[in-house]
DNA sequence: CGGTATATTGAGAGGGGTCAATTGCCGTGG
DNA sequence: CCACGGCAATTGACCCCTCTCAATATACCG
């Protein structure tokens, strides 16, 4: 028998009411022009962003250079503390946020107090891009955060000027899209092993992307968060990635975990 | 205990190589003339693509009336025998569908043969906003279907013309996005029996507004395709439904289920 | 009336859930 | 420096919802 087996019997912890909302306001800091202390010196002679410190901002790239102060004119650079939150589930404050610093987990929750977490957001990702009228979910700093956020309708007025921002902003859209249905497809259809590997494939190459090419993979999310992300259990998620350690697939670390056979690992990601 | 529970041990059955693609080339017929047939007369005073068959067809009502043969020129009619494939996973063709009659699956699937549904296009819903360089997942027609079809350089062409245009494009593809997000909510901590209550919801409420107020549900689709969406094996969703009827909650019949205690269904749905 | 595909139903097994106890890791204060 | 409290992570024992496998029923079609 082909023992491709997932299951999820329940739902994991519940979030008690009165602490499904986690205070913690950014604070504004100075303006735009201060962003420009990020600006990364070692870029390969390709033009881009010189407001986001982080390389391959698929927005910022879609600018020419002259084009950039106008961006630098709208965008504010914002704190956040450990657990403060982006904006919140059901809120309407309308603010495109760019990730420049630190992680973001996306969260909803169900009346019952059942969790699930959407994604995570690294640096050089984007959030609330979709201009729904009402947050579909709460975006929650995990430790210090730093983003680069503009109103939506400076957003706007900035893309009736340049048409060409308005398509390189759906497709990252549909981009989004086409990952929530590999979401999709490995929340229905893969093993909790399968998940977990999935998980820290997909999370190492997105680390090198930002940090470049390292075999540690920093998860500065709870095990609860990887098992709301996944469809699964606290315990099982636990159970699991010390599964992998013990058969030497990757050594657990402080904060994260460093990969020790990525073959291995991709090849029990994907069936 | 709480027994707010999921499972899908598994990945219900997989598809055999040989039959994964099914043949069924769409017989393309007639021009864009030809649509003015489907108008439909009964339109309450506002303003409407001529077009399409569907009311509230989202894109079409960002269109003045005075846009729209502009729609008409590029536009062409399409019919699809059941099983036929509008596109195929992999594939580059690059046309945007909109269906005007019919059910249409969108199926995905693993190397090792695992499926999963993204889900069902009802008429009025589009096909190909993306505009990825490769589809995604594989567009089967269930039972005939009518398009109507837009190569996507005209597509465009439409939209450098009416920036409005482009927007209410970014606004579905958005739509879409959030759509997936429930589903991944839905897939990774409803239950069995939560999932299929949320399903027989949400398919209520979307053919009520292609055919009106109706406690018949339309189900073109073989319960292994639900098992697909729903990320369960065909056996449970047999049993599930089964049980619904059990419960009075349902009556099944020919191609589909008679809802007879909506309120019922819906409370089942969202623990 | 056979033949094929889909749906239903039953019996049994198992993956991952539940519950609970334990460990490890800080940060804090005595 | 160590005791202590709190939170996250781990681990174990047990359970159950859903899967698997298999038999049967139903439907459709030539």
């Amino acid at each position: 028998m082909l023992a491709i087996t997932s299951q999820s019997h329940s739902t994991g912890a519940r979030i008690p009411i009165h602490a499904r909302f986690h205070g913690g306001t950014p604070e504004r800091e100075g303006d735009a022009q201060l962003l420009r202390q990020f600006a990364d010196p070692t870029t390969e002679g390709r033009e881009r962003c010189q407001s986001c410190p982080v390389r391959n901002l698929s927005l910022c790239e879609s600018l020419r250079l002259d084009e950039l102060p106008e961006l630098d004119y709208v965008a504010v650079k914002a704190h956040y503390s450990p657990s403060g939150s982006l904006f919140i589930q059901g809120s309407k404050d309308d603010c495109v946020h760019i990730i420049t610093s630190g992680v973001v987990r996306q969260t909803r929750i169900l009346p019952d107090g059942r969790r699930s977490i959407a994604g995570f957001a690294l640096p050089g990702d984007f959030l609330g891009l979709s201009f729904e009228d009402e947050h579909a979910f709460t975006a929650e700093a995990l430790g210090a955060v730093t983003t680069c956020r503009i109103t939506r309708s400076a957003f706007l007025e900035l893309i009736d000027a340049k048409p060409h921002l308005m398509r390189r902003l759906h497709a990252e859209t549909a981009r989004h899209l086409a990952l929530a249905q590999d979401q999709m497809m490995m929340l229905g259809r893969l093993t909790a092993r399968e998940r977990l590997a999935t998980f820290l494939v997909s999370l190492r190459n997105r680390w090198q992307r930002v940090n470049g090419q390292s075999a540690h993979v920093a998860l500065p999310m709870t095990r609860q968060d990887i098992a709301d992300y996944l469809g699964l259990t606290m315990e099982t998620v636990s159970r699991i990635v010390n599964g992998f350690a013990r058969e030497r697939l990757i050594v657990i670390v402080p904060d994260g975990v460093r990969v020790l056979d990525f073959q291995k690992l991709e090849a029990v990601s994907a069936g």
